[in-house]
DNA sequence: CTGTTAGCGCGTTCAG
DNA sequence: CTGAACGCGCTAACAG
């Protein structure tokens, strides 16, 4: 619990260069470039000096000096909507693991899915003079912008500017399709979307499978059975919209886009009384831990998150390496988790 | 879906310095420095010209020149153990939130709880002159890595470095006196603790305030009641031990020390066909979502994990503004949420 | 108020 | 194989 060292610092502690290794070593700064960075003619016996210099006095080379000599830095810019949710924690996740493995430094930028903080981020991107970038995408400014600075960009889970970079998405019209032919399987004929109001990929690919597969079903689309809500949209709000869907006669199942609309949905069934699945039957999206916890276990769509994220990665290294390859979208698959939330409607 | 840009860079796309701004107006770099940073005299006409320039030729600064210039970057290290567990998620979420609000970029590494990682970690925020660090951190040797170069750093959700730093941390004494009373109030007598074996203020403080609440009491502590899982053990293992725990004669509750172990426990518990709080009483750690949406929901100490992320940057920052203050541990209060996992015992 | 000068730490010519 | 010289982009002194 004392203090032995107190938090003054007492030492100036200039941070050691490579002028001070080769005074050390007795060599010119820049045979201790060469030393250090392994590039270049450096007889083994002086290397072998510098390298014991360089531990002993801890060397640490700068990475601003490096990046302003070199035009271009060991940073990856990560811009993810919002690290709380487990979704975008994960895929940041796999990316981080796998650039770092590879010595890139990751720096992390939240933006609450605003284009305004997303293109900020990006800024901030070029002024570290990162050569390339991970965005979960709000628009296409912020790709642009990049891009046209000559970073490489990759975009995961939405694919917002085609042509302009590469992407990894999941299949979400497939998982739609799996889902709600699962559902249609039972009997399911009124199946509710529930589902967020942008113009993303993904939320456009999950509600063209849904249609795809009511279509394929010979049922009819009704408006009237999807909810989107707005971005931000509060919980209450959210809860109210879904309740509202409730009320829609004949709804019998319903299809949640996301795990955060997954959840709203699976309160507002429970407070309302209705039992899963004789009630009515719930398809989640992003198969969270929860899932498998609850009674009846949610049936829901499983993404491979972390893959994502790692996808992601080897994605922007391919492109950092050769620039002129054309521009490759990746999809993955969803796994559909069955589960005891859905069966059979009521009165079918 | 067709290419318009395709993907090749045609523009060499030399990023616009200070000098280009400086021709495009007129004046000279230095004029051009001053009117963009907003420090040193400039006149409002040469001001506007200079901003129109940079605005038109889109002009983003160097950060690794101001850096190499001022020897110092704006950027903050945060290094958390893994993001792929929502606290730590959280943690930095708190962090990188606050930061980022003024003006600092967070670089985000993990280090999966290996002091090797994290001190790789600590070398990679020295080159990158980040004038502080947050880290949840798995040894000593980094932040005394640090603090020795004179960088402030502030130690998030346990302390292991007393005296060189700052720290928040939760009560987590206090939390797991809380928890046990609660238990013992239900006349609970052989409580079973699940915990991992580290020598982190973490794990130890829960310990603690597991053996004081026995003590005070007046019940017995009996080491064959306690687990310490390895950090790295797989589920299996864990799974294994918590098994071999329920054999111990006449356990009747359990408190898990933290989310991850709550997650196991309950698991062990439901395969076991045990029934809460029936046959057993459980308390969590980490108030997680799946905890209140499981049947009955999971008693837990709640941590206030955003906010423990958010006031580790207040400190930080406060810190680079005066180096010269005491190390300051900052407290935060866990909240014992009570629902249907916990009741009396068996037979009391 | 503005321009000139110098140098942050490093890597890369180019001579030796 | 090694060292001297230069400049990456920016800012802090200092003159003017």
């Amino acid at each position: 619990m004392t203090a032995i060292d107190g938090t003054d610092d007492r030492s100036p502690a200039r941070p050691v260069t490579l002028a001070d290794l080769a005074k050390a070593a007795g060599t010119s700064p820049s045979t201790a470039s060469r030393a250090m960075s392994g590039r270049g003619y450096v007889s083994a016996a002086v290397r072998r000096r510098l390298m014991e210099a360089a531990e002993q006095l801890g060397y640490v080379p700068d990475a601003s000096a490096q990046t302003l000599k070199q035009r271009t830095s060991r940073v990856i810019g990560v811009a993810v909507s919002d690290l709380r949710d487990p979704f975008y924690a994960q895929v940041a996740a796999g990316a981080e693991q796998t650039l770092r493995d590879v010595g890139y430094q990751v720096v992390l930028v939240t933006d609450n899915s605003e284009t305004g903080e997303e293109v900020a981020a990006a800024r901030t991107f070029l002024a570290l003079r990162a050569p390339g970038v991970i965005i979960t995408p709000v628009g296409r400014e912020a790709t642009t912008l990049l891009r046209l600075q000559g970073v490489a960009v990759v975009e995961a889970d939405r694919h917002l500017a085609p042509g302009e970079c590469d992407a990894v998405v999941l299949d979400n019209e497939q998982a739609a399709i799996d889902a709600m032919t699962h559902l249609i399987a039972f009997g399911h004929e009124r199946i509710g979307l529930l589902t967020v109001d942008t113009d993303w990929t993904s939320d456009a690919g999950r509600l063209q499978g849904y249609r795809t597969a009511l279509r394929q079903a010979g049922l009819r689309f009704d408006p009237a059975l999807l909810v989107k809500v707005a971005p931000h949209d509060s919980e209450d709000r959210i809860d109210r919209r879904i309740r509202d869907l409730l009320g829609r006669g004949g709804l019998t199942a319903m299809f949640a886009a996301n795990n955060g609309l997954t959840v709203r949905a699976w309160q507002v069934l429970r407070r309302a009384g209705l039992r899963l699945p004789d009630d009515i039957s719930l398809v989640g999206f992003d198969d969270v831990a929860w899932m498998d916890m609850v009674t009846p276990g949610i049936t829901a769509v499983a993404q491979p998150t972390v893959d994502l994220g790692w996808r992601a990665a080897q994605l922007l290294l391919r492109r950092m390496r050769d620039r002129t390859l054309p521009p490759t979208v990746e999809q993955l698959d969803g796994r559909l988790v069955v589960r005891g939330s859905t069966g059979p409607p009521r009165r079918a």
